[in-house]
DNA sequence: TTTCAATATGCAATCGATTGCAGAAAAATA
DNA sequence: TATTTTTCTGCAATCGATTGCATATTGAAA
């Protein structure tokens, strides 16, 4: 029963007595078409359930108003904001979104690469997994005439367009108020170094300690502490030395924040008196903890809005080059109770 | 400069000298094709950068291999991860997705499903939008040869693939486990009535008191409690009330719910003595809370699989029939601190 | 050596729309 | 009325791959 062949400008043509190049036309309203004969071809259309196949009109135009996005995890809250962003944008300009998630490995994303490509998407937008080992995935896409963008986790030796946060000044300003609040013992959480974000996020780190004339303790620096288990067990060894931190900055993400939140509640230490925390990635959880956490805003739905916006400016000025190869945006840090010991809000001048 | 075309099969016949029959025989490998001359025909793919047309290809064969969701918001903690567990089956299934977002606006869900049936997906998923008001569109999509599978969010009158949740079956168990508790004045925070969701919950709520013969009191129940300050707005109507609620079932989401938490912790009413409070999601957050939210898990990712499985099935038992319309997934109470009093627990076996 | 099956390749149509070129019809201008 | 311009429509090629049918080659069986 299910045997209906597919509607299309022929039937309507046929009916119609006329050659497909006129409902061609009509359908496209850019050309020539009398005004009589439109409407026949319009209603005829709309009779017969005509949908265009927009698979035979990109083979043709050789574009496909398609955009491919590239994530470790669709489910984790910052990809899914900046994809959302990006819906927003593409949406008004009739673009669609293909999705793709890597689980922050590398084969697959070199798979979902190359499934793009096949696609013939207009624009690859990607941030990379974790355990990327080498980029040449990424650099055959520009070979096939497809736009290419990085946001966040970038490859920064790849010359394409670019949307990042710059962590570096975020971490610098989060480490800075830790201090301003009269920590002077501060322990990092670090993310892989593979990754930029994780490398600027520590070079943050490194120079607020050394503006600050504050010695680094190498003992104070934890790799890869970025679940909120890892973040808690990294918490345990760092309050077991002898010259414990006073404060512990988790730039890998707010989980492990919470990680450490909760050893420091189960232990008695008193947050925010003996122990500071800043979290990063402004989670919606970090508001409703007790004390609530100090974390980084990335603003993750308007770097989405950035990204598409990006994409389509550079169509625009197709060749000109008049646009900012890379577009950097600044996160916020947010002040809150984890980290904001009120006797030194006096001396110190810090924000609400 | 760019301006390097394509390569095809074309080129890769012309440069064997052989025909395009031949090479992409080769390329697919069903049929017939000469040992030799197919790893030519790889060998030179790989040397011309060959990337098969999936536009041309799927023009050809009918069929796309692409699923098309289409839900109110995809940075939804709920949604995102029902995409998520979608994309982890068709991605072992060679399929794609293509994600579109309504913003629970009707217009937008119609346009993002016209926009779906001339992409010629194979199948369309979706949650309606919260301001449906007729499902033409959604009507329209078998029409078209393609799949329809609802979740969640389901018009019922409509006959497709459904994979649901149990949720009258889950709210009656959170109520009767409020009741269980020696909560005797339970309101509930309700949904959108036009929701099949919400007019569940609600059902399952009037049948947890009924069944326990408690008599419901109309002014306990609040419309439209949907989001974290509607619940705290309703709670405190509520417990303005001569004859407060003594337990709160927010059935619209873990948001209400944790609107209803900050109020009472405000009013300094404890939770749970004096106050009992259910969510609905089990939101990440839920667990931190002090106390921390009894809740509804839903098996968001596991929901998304179920999804992406059922189309599979369907597509390999085609037109025997052999699978089933309807999917229904049995959410979980979790029991924690803002609905468990120690004392009761003893009378009532509760579970941990 | 003849016959038949299996293997290998080519030819040409097809999927559904777009578009340059050309001719016809209509309208505008001389 | 003759000529030019504008509007309308048709023809046929094209986008890049797939595939049924036909033919050619090879090898095995008779």
């Amino acid at each position: 029963m299910n045997s209906r062949k597919r509607v299309t400008i022929y039937d309507i043509a046929q009916k119609l007595n006329i050659t497909v190049s006129t409902v061609s036309r009509a359908l496209s309203d850019k050309q020539y078409v009398n005004a009589a004969t439109k409407k026949l071809v319009l209603e005829t259309a709309a009779e017969l359930n005509y949908k265009r196949s927009t698979l035979a009109r990109n083979l043709r135009m050789g574009q496909t108003k398609t955009i491919g996005v590239v994530v470790p995890r669709i489910n984790q809250n910052f990809f899914a904001n900046v994809i959302a962003g990006i819906e927003d944008i593409t949406y008004q300009k009739d673009y669609n979104l293909i999705i793709c998630q890597t689980d922050e490995q590398h084969e697959k994303e070199v798979k979902c690469i190359n499934t793009l490509i096949n696609q013939q998407v207009d624009c690859i937008v990607i941030s990379v997994s974790a355990d990327s080992y080498n980029y040449d995935h990424l650099k055959a896409v520009t070979g096939h005439g497809i736009q290419l963008i990085q946001f966040d986790r970038v490859a920064e030796e790849l010359d394409t367009l670019k949307v990042i946060n710059d962590n570096e000044q975020a971490s610098f300003e989060a480490v800075t108020h830790l201090i301003n609040q009269g920590y002077k013992k501060i322990a990092l959480l670090e993310g892989p170094q593979n990754l930029n974000i994780f490398r600027q996020r520590k070079s943050g780190y490194l120079k607020a300690l050394e503006t600050a004339g504050i010695a680094v303790n190498d003992t104070y620096i934890i790799e890869n502490a970025w679940t909120k288990e890892l973040g808690a067990e990294a918490t345990e060894k760092l309050l077991r030395l002898p010259d414990a931190p006073d404060a512990i900055f988790a730039s890998t993400s707010d989980f492990s924040a919470l990680g450490v939140l909760e050893v420091a509640n189960q232990l008695k230490i008193k947050v925010p008196e003996q122990l500071g925390i800043c979290g990063y990635s402004n989670e919606a959880f970090t508001e409703i903890t007790s004390p609530s956490i100090t974390t980084i805003d990335q603003f993750s739905v308007d770097m989405g809005k950035a990204v598409a916006n990006l994409f389509f400016d550079d169509l625009a000025s197709e060749g000109k080059g008049d646009t900012a190869k890379v577009i950097s945006i600044k996160p916020e840090l947010i002040i809150r109770g984890s980290s904001f010991r009120q006797k030194q809000e006096n001396k110190n001048q810090e924000p609400g």
